[in-house]
RNA sequence: GCCGGAAUAGCUCAACUGGUAGAGCAACUGACUUGUAAUCAGUAGGUUGUGGGUUCAAGUCCUAUUUCCGGCACCA
């Protein structure tokens, strides 16, 4: 998917054509007042004040019309660089624009506005000469945006849209839009019947179903593998705590607006938990610990629950209930970095492994101006943000620094990933915490004897399951790679009269190797079965008639592929167990 | 949560400005006995998300509500 942003053209491009549309809108609406309108990734918007009115995508009809008929005029867009005095007199009936001048300085920034006809904004720049180059655009969405990002503000209407330089190039893009849709997971998720929800069991709260479920299990036996291969404990704990609990932990202070509420039951109170750490926490503390078994690294796939507002749910990428694949790393001062750097390691062994591309890495640090937020001590902070930078440069990893996005408690390295529908999200995350062991008066005796509290490092690898199957669906297409597949293998007798026995046989022995298999017997035709093999997107098909039952062989074909194999059945097997085994990612 | 849009059969979608709710797929029954992406015929399937209202008449208009979709805000 194209980054607007990074072409100089097609910044410019997309700038103007939000000046473009303002002008239309304005012919439109002649109330409107505007806010800002910058080019985007993704193209432009435009944030206005409709006043009574609004938009509707039937109106981008209407107003693509008037685009095209600026367009047309031909008009030169120019550049005027004013004082303020003459800034605050040319915009003195715009409350926006008088705003956005209260916070320039003249001594620091030049004021300019841009001017196309009987169109002028207040505008930084960056334009094409002349409107008549703003030709190939098309409005995508309106949606509602809060006034300078802050949800205690009015909500401003936003009008997104894309500029291209060609027809051609608008046409390809729109297609691309089009075929992201058809890879949203929560399409794939209903077709290959991976997860359901139900307004009666309550929204956000997605139910796996048997496909899904196969899938879920698999993924959570190969990351726990990983983990004991690294050196990790697992445990389990309960999805709900007394309120001391969190009390304790400091949660239902900073998270009490995302938590479900309390439960009182015979003078207690409990609360579903959102996080798990304050359960490792007290996990640690049942022992006594010396400096020598650190690191300890308890992990879990814990399921937990949060009160998510309505508005962000989203299919189950983002849920009410969902399961992390999560991990506390109990360690030394001094382990921190190699602690880090085996965290980053794994993460880049299993995207390796599971096909992951498409990702980047982004290091949150702490704002030092930030006093309220970061009110540690900002020595510890420095010495593990610069530990931090130094294993990423020694794994030679590409990121980029986040100032002010690290959580109160520590600075932390995420990985982001695209949906196919939507903004950026967390897969990946390893966050340090100077915090929690504090809370928990978690302490280790130290080789001077002395009682010291250890560094906690939260780290999930997956991130939650229930995202991770999300983004991987779409990833994939929903064609998984045969060891994670639901139904590894179809198998198609040609004729159930006289190819059912053999195929039942062929059936029975792949089960006994463990793989999970499935017979189409249907009364249908055989073209018929293999569309619904190809549908399912299942990795393998057999196909068995007469010649396969003579020579004990099989006849394959990999999903994706026209063409046809035929093998020993034996050798079958030992082939397949081996594309398991390896992991091997389906060719697409 | 906020702004806007949507909701019709299990699924995907029709039904012009209010005038008898339809199709394909899936399901079921029967015929066909099949060699790599849909064999043919038939049957059944709906209080048009839910509750109010307007009207001679509501899937269609108004209203409330629930859920979903697109963003915004949030995301330990």
């Amino acid at each position: 998917m194209i980054n607007i942003l990074e072409d100089e053209r097609l910044k410019k491009l997309n700038h103007s054509c939000a000046h473009l549309m303002a002008q239309a809108i304005r012919h439109l609406y002649p109330e409107v007042k505007f806010w800002v309108g910058p080019a985007i990734e993704e193209g432009f918007y435009y944030d206005m004040d409709l006043g009574n009115n609004t938009i509707t995508e039937d109106d981008f009809e209407k107003i693509e019309r008037e685009m095209k008929k600026c367009s047309k005029d031909n008009k030169r867009i120019v550049r005027r660089e004013l004082t303020k005095e003459e800034a605050l007199e040319m915009f003195k009936d715009d409350p926006y624009k008088l705003d956005l001048l209260s916070r320039m300085d003249e001594n620091e920034q030049v004021i300019s506005c841009y001017s196309q006809g009987d169109f002028t904004d207040l505008c930084r720049g960056g334009h094409v000469d002349t409107t008549k180059e703003v030709k190939y655009f098309k409005l995508l969405k309106v949606s509602g945006a809060y006034w300078k990002g802050d949800a205690k503000n009015k909500m401003l209407t936003r009008v997104y849209g894309i500029c291209f330089d060609t027809e051609e190039d608008l046409n390809n893009h729109l297609q691309e839009l089009a075929e992201a849709k058809e890879r949203d997971h929560r399409k794939i998720g209903k077709d290959l019947g991976i997860y359901m929800m139900s307004d009666l069991v309550g929204r956000g709260l997605p139910m796996y179903l048997p496909n899904g479920f196969t899938l879920w299990n698999t993924l959570e036996n190969y990351i726990r593998d990983k983990e004991i291969a690294r050196g990790y404990v697992h445990v389990q704990t309960p999805p709900l705590g007394n309120v001391e609990l969190y009390k304790t932990s400091g949660h239902l202070e900073h998270y009490k607006d995302s938590m479900f509420p309390i439960m009182e039951v015979e003078d207690e109170e409990y609360v579903l938990r959102p996080m798990n750490c304050p359960h490792h926490m007290v996990m640690y503390s049942n022992d006594l610990h010396s400096y020598r078994e650190l690191p300890i690294r308890i992990a879990e796939i814990a399921r937990d629950c949060r009160y998510e507002a309505s508005g962000s749910l989203k299919g189950i990428e983002r849920v009410r209930t969902f399961c992390q694949n999560d991990c506390h790393i109990f360690c030394t001062p001094e382990q921190i970095e190699s602690e880090f750097k085996g965290v980053v390691d794994l993460i880049l062994e299993v995207y390796k492994e599971l096909g992951i591309k498409e990702y980047k890495f982004e290091l949150s640090l702490r704002d030092p101006e930030d006093k309220v937020k970061y009110h540690h001590d900002d020595e510890m902070w420095d010495l593990a943000e610069n530990k931090l930078r130094e294993v990423l440069k020694d794994l030679k990893v590409d990121y980029v620094e986040k100032i002010g996005e690290a959580a109160f408690y520590g600075p932390k390295l995420d990985v982001q990933i695209k949906p196919a529908v939507g903004n950026e999200v967390t897969l990946s995350t390893c966050q340090l915490d100077f915090c929690l062991p504090a809370k928990f008066d978690l302490k280790y005796v130290d080789s001077d004897g002395s009682k010291k509290t250890p560094v906690v490092i939260h780290r999930a690898i997956l991130g939650t399951l229930d995202r991770f199957i999300a983004l991987y669906l779409e990833m994939t297409k929903g064609a998984l790679p045969t060891w994670l597949a639901p139904v590894q293998v179809s198998v198609i007798p040609v004729s159930n009269e006289y190819h059912l026995e053999y195929a039942k046989k062929v059936v029975d022995k792949l089960k006994a190797a463990g793989i999970r298999v499935n017979l189409n017997d249907k009364e249908e035709k055989l073209g018929y079965r293999m569309r619904e093999a190809q549908t399912k997107k299942i990795p393998y098909t057999l196909v068995l008639g007469d010649k396969e039952l003579e020579a004990n062989t099989v006849n394959y074909r990999v999903f994706g592929s026209q063409e046809q194999t035929s093998i020993d059945l034996d050798e079958f097997v030992s082939m397949i167990k081996k594309v398991i085994d390896d992991k091997e990612l389906l060719k697409k």
